[in-house]
DNA sequence: AGCACGCCGACT
DNA sequence: GTCGGCGTGCTC
């Protein structure tokens, strides 16, 4: 019996287990440490995994274990802290811990590449400065060649001789016999991360300011702190001074926001003031930029690190602040794969590490306002505008009193004609895409169809194209009605058509359309928001998109087509969504000269949202949406899961789901149970049956717990072999 | 996931 | 005859 020690790999795969391999063959003596990245025999192919453990004996059977190829790092490329956190986030969300892996790698390192680019040099020796290429290398054009171009630089980097002359290893080796050159390896780090010009200084705090500061700094241990003030109450400010007094002490932060595009300002504040270049990591950069701004988190050289939710994995030397901002937001949430909410994860991971996690918001999640009840996040309120600007004035506009024509009531037109005149800007809100949303037949009322799923199709005019926002299908417009053959007609507004209705009403000025479509060719946005910003623009409308971030000059006006939508949605944040928003946007509107103005059409004035929303703001909505679901029929939903499973056949995920259902139910512990018996209905995708099931709990560590029982359980099934599954916490939808 | 193996239908 | 469709099973 050998006394080898075993490897126990993570493997990007949808299998939950770890794999076991035998040391490589030549470094025995030398064991590699877990969190190194090994080049493994899988199946009939290779593949790169990481070390997660060593272990001295294997369940498997020792003649089924293969021996690692190649050890692919000699130090970990995931410290103990990172694996730490890969390990939870895997046991939590129920996922594979391979494909969790694999989140925390950039692309280049979950193929194989090195982690540092090869630093490589080939140079030429004092002999070949002198030699003539044609005599040295006679019989060898590739040499010659190669000499040549040493000749003329002196010395080359790897990378830019593979430009220069793809497959130069081969004459370089004939060179390095001559001794004509010599391949180098370079030393020293790689350049370490950019600074930036110090623009601003910290104004004086004001009073809230001061006191949100006075709670938070000098407290270097693990504790959660929402921040919580309207736009312009100055919580930038507030990260900002925390930011500087962690990186002052040599430790590093990490900041997460929404998404990127929509928040330049915020970085260049932050730069600007810090006096350093963030180390800026989202998924529309370039590999080779992600991976080295990866690397200089990893070795503490950037000590500011800042990105979108994927960013919560970043390697870090030494981190000292986690900042979490606009921590409602729901692009927080991964909505595939392994679906995770960076918010969420970002608090594990100050818990793991000892460190403060600020979490930032106008219009805080309900889950985390939940959170300060129970006393266990700290909440911080910023009251006042910094600026001393008034708020925006909301008001609601009864379509039942004022009844639209093309979607627009008297009264938004009047407001929108008095702020164009008075030199504002109009920021006109619809959330439907396309020029409407329906074709109805005009004699029978059958609506078109779409032929792969079951929405209506949505008419795009720009395109004379019909289109479903639910599957993607298109099909060119119905020129009469399928059912019997009427005349059809386009029903209700969408953004197209709104543009078209203002172009009649205000003839004089530009309308700029901003919506997925309209921005869809590249640069396209840009144009358009750079129209807006510089102030060229006075009519703009859009969808969701317009929300975020951009700063307008002049805008002064705001109107909301269409909120009902938000009031009757099947989604149980519905509200939330909708004082979120709606608070956010008017947040924009308004100077410091002059106040902003927010309409909001509805045809639902009465319904008691809008009462709370005008007299109490967010805070008593919120207070209302936690109060309701606290209640009974939604409890909190830290306390919702679903359970996700899909097998290549329909009884596999049936009686999975089934099975998980009666154990569900069979250990009643602290309240958990499942709502509705298989919560949606079964649904075939990619050639596999998918299937859900609702848990609910009075605690989440409760709901945790009778998750984890299932597996051990599930797993004796040997059916369940075949099903592969995963837990949603904190759904963002349920359908 | 990726890949092989196997078992049936329509082709040079 | 065999090429290739997908249904099924396996990966240390």
């Amino acid at each position: 019996m050998s006394r080898e020690p075993i490897l126990r790999v993570a493997i990007n795969a949808p299998l939950s287990r770890l794999f076991d391999y035998l040391p490589p063959a030549d470094g025995a003596n030398s064991l590699p440490r877990p969190g190194c990245r090994l080049l493994v025999p899988f199946g009939r192919r290779r593949q790169t995994g990481v070390l997660l453990e060593v272990a001295k004996t294997s369940d498997v059977p020792a003649a089924r274990l293969k021996r690692v190829q190649k050890v692919l790092d000699p130090e970990p490329i995931l410290r103990e802290p990172d694996l730490r956190l890969i390990r939870f986030a895997s046991d939590y969300y129920h996922h594979p811990i391979g494909e969790v892996v694999g989140c925390a790698l950039p692309a280049p390192l979950r193929q194989g590449k090195p982690l540092h680019e090869s630093r490589q040099r080939l140079k030429l020796t004092a002999d070949g400065a002198h030699a003539v290429p044609a005599e040295a290398v006679r019989r060898a054009p590739r040499q010659s060649a190669l000499l040549e171009l040493l000749q003329r630089d002196g010395s080359l980097a790897a990378e830019e001789l593979d430009r220069l002359l793809p497959g130069w290893r081969q004459p370089a080796r004939g060179l390095v016999a001559k001794g004509v050159a010599e391949l180098v390896e370079e030393l020293g780090p790689p350049p370490a991360a950019g600074s930036a010009q110090k623009t601003a200084t910290a104004p004086v705090p004001n009073p809230d300011q001061a006191a949100a500061l006075e709670a938070l700094s000098g407290r270097r241990d693990f504790h959660v702190a929402l921040l919580d003030g309207i736009t312009g109450s100055g919580k930038t400010e507030v990260y900002l001074s925390l930011i500087q007094e962690t990186i002052a002490l040599g430790r590093q932060v990490l900041v997460l926001v929404p998404e990127i595009g929509l928040t330049p300002q915020f970085v260049g504040r932050l730069e600007g003031r810090l006096g350093l270049a963030a180390a800026v990591l989202h998924s529309s950069l370039p590999d080779s930029v992600r991976l080295a701004t990866w690397r200089a988190a990893r070795s503490g050289a950037a000590p500011l690190v800042l990105g979108t939710r994927s960013a919560v994995f970043a390697p870090m030397q030494n981190p000292g602040l986690i900042v979490v901002d606009e921590e409602h937001d729901g692009s927080y949430k991964q909505q595939e794969g392994l679906r995770y909410s960076a918010r969420d994860l970002a608090i594990a991971r100050g818990k793991q590490l000892d460190i403060p996690v600020v979490l930032g918001s106008a219009t805080p999640s309900i889950e985390s306002l939940s959170r300060c009840r129970e006393g266990a996040y700290r909440r911080l309120t910023l009251p006042a505008r910094a600026g001393g600007a008034a708020p925006p004035l909301l008001r609601l506009v009864d379509l039942n009193r004022h009844p639209p024509t093309e979607g627009l009531a008297r009264p938004v037109v009047e407001a929108m004609r008095r702020h164009i005149d008075e030199g504002g800007q109009v920021l006109v809100f619809l959330n439907r895409r396309g020029y409407a949303p329906t074709l109805i037949c005009r004699s029978c009322s059958a609506v078109a169809e779409c032929r792969r799923c079951d929405a209506r199709m949505t008419v795009h005019a720009r395109s004379g194209r019909l289109m479903c926002h639910h599957c993607g299908a298109a099909r060119p417009l119905d020129d009469s009605c399928a059912a019997c053959g009427g005349p059809v007609a386009p029903l209700g507004q969408g953004t197209e058509r709104l543009e078209d209705t203002l172009q009649q009403r205000f003839p004089d000025f530009a309308i700029t359309r901003i919506d997925s479509d309209s921005t869809r060719a590249r640069g396209a946005m840009d144009q358009a928001l750079a129209a807006a910003i510089s102030g060229q623009t006075r009519i703009m409308v859009g969808t969701q998109i317009l929300s975020k971030g951009h700063h307008f000059p002049d805008l002064t006006l705001v109107v909301v087509i269409n909120a009902d939508q938000g009031l009757f949605s099947t989604d149980f944040r519905g509200t939330e969504r909708l004082a979120q928003g709606l608070i956010q946007v008017a947040g924009r509107a308004g100077r410091e000269s002059r106040q902003g103005e927010v309409l909001i059409q509805t045809a639902f004035a009465a319904h008691p949202f809008w009462h709370e929303l005008l007299t109490g703001g967010y805070e008593r909505v919120a207070a209302m949406a936690l109060e309701e679901r606290e209640d009974a029929a939604w409890p909190p939903f830290s306390r919702l899961a679903l359970l996700r499973a899909s097998s290549t056949r329909r009884a596999d995920t049936h009686r999975f789901l089934e099975i998980a259902r009666e154990l569900a139910d069979d250990s009643p512990q602290d309240g958990t149970r499942v709502l509705g018996p298989v919560a949606a209905p079964m649904e075939r995708r990619a050639g596999r049956y998918r299937g859900q099931l609702l848990f609910q709990s009075r605690t989440r560590r409760a709901l945790h717990r009778v998750l984890a029982s299932l597996r051990p359980k599930l797993e004796e099934e040997p059916f369940a072999r075949r099903v592969r599954w995963s837990i949603d916490v904190d759904p963002l939808e349920l359908f």
